[in-house]
DNA sequence: CTTGGAAAGTCAACAACGCTGACATAAAAT
DNA sequence: ATTTTATGTCAGCGTTGTTGACTTTCCAAG
């Protein structure tokens, strides 16, 4: 376990423990330059990253209800209500009640919540921009590949619905 | 700046904002299995993340300082030191004055330290190499590359420093 | 040798955001 | 008519981040 590994006599140099161990650390670095850029913008807000990933979420999918939403962000709906109450008092949600099915509540952002949406991934797809230029097409391939795999199931099971269209 | 993006006359599909935002829910659904396996671990001893990142870079790099950890994580004194706290008063982690500027506190795990920092990185690195296995070698190189490119200078800084050895 | 500042530790208070448990309401489904 | 589902709300708690204030230790420069 403590060194490469090998599979039909050929060495897999990019399994060693020490690969692995680059690649963890890689991925704890990155996600806090991912989100360095929103947490400034939502720090005048007086919004933390459970609004923005609402914000994300709602304006990807429109119209989605609240048990979806709950199911993507993985949180309870006590977490998840804490915040959906205070974008809807500041006028940056809405919730519709469901024409088929009354109980539900359909969420679409405002003029307003699109703003703040527009102003978030604006940044957040600038650093990822610069990323994918400076590393190439090919690089980035690589990248979704491994994120796609590392995730459980029922998050790629969203991932992929996601990437299809709503 | 809402379609693909020209250079040189040769049309960059990887940087539409579509490309983008794929990154983007990729980072965010990926993170969440990323940490699934360590958190579920660490809730067995009454732990959080805060602790697994501590005892993960101390074996990283034993002896470093607590001014060192404490740039690396990014997070304020007065955080880290009740993380620490627990983890000495548990004997998962011991704290040496220096001997050259008896100021400074050197970290190392103990015994108890290095079997947790074991059954953390083991189940941590089960998913990272699964996901190796099944981007392949192309993909995981250009993975690391584009988290590179994400990481704040600083961040790449900390990371550049690991890769090359303590 | 005195003093300035760095390193570390501590205390208090607070906020964001997870969690559980309990309970209420409305409406769909059986 | 009863059960289940979707939602909302209240109360309380834990982890982990923050700021601010203050102390102790001790190296290093004047």
């Amino acid at each position: 376990m403590a060194d490469s590994g090998t599979q039909g006599g050929e060495t897999l140099l990019f399994l060693t423990d020490e690969q692995l161990r680059k690649g963890i650390e890689a991925m704890f670095f990155a996600y806090r330059g991912f989100t360095a850029d929103p947490d400034r913008i939502l720090e005048k807000y007086a919004y933390g990253r459970a609004h923005h990933r609402a914000i994300h979420f709602i304006n990807r999918q429109p119209g989605l209800t609240v048990t979806t939403l709950l199911s993507v962000l993985g949180v309870t709906k006590q977490s998840l209500n804490r915040v959906l109450r205070t974008l809807i008092e500041d006028g940056l949600v809405e919730s519709r009640v469901g024409r088929k099915d009354k109980r539900e509540r359909h969420l679409f952002l405002t003029e307003k919540g699109e703003a703040l949406e527009r102003e978030l991934s604006g940044a957040q797809r600038e650093r990822m921009r610069a990323a994918y230029r400076a590393a190439g097409p090919q690089a980035v391939a690589g990248f979704r590949q491994v994120l796609e795999a590392m995730m459980d199931f029922e998050m790629r099971r969203h991932y992929q619905m996601m990437k299809d269209g709503a």
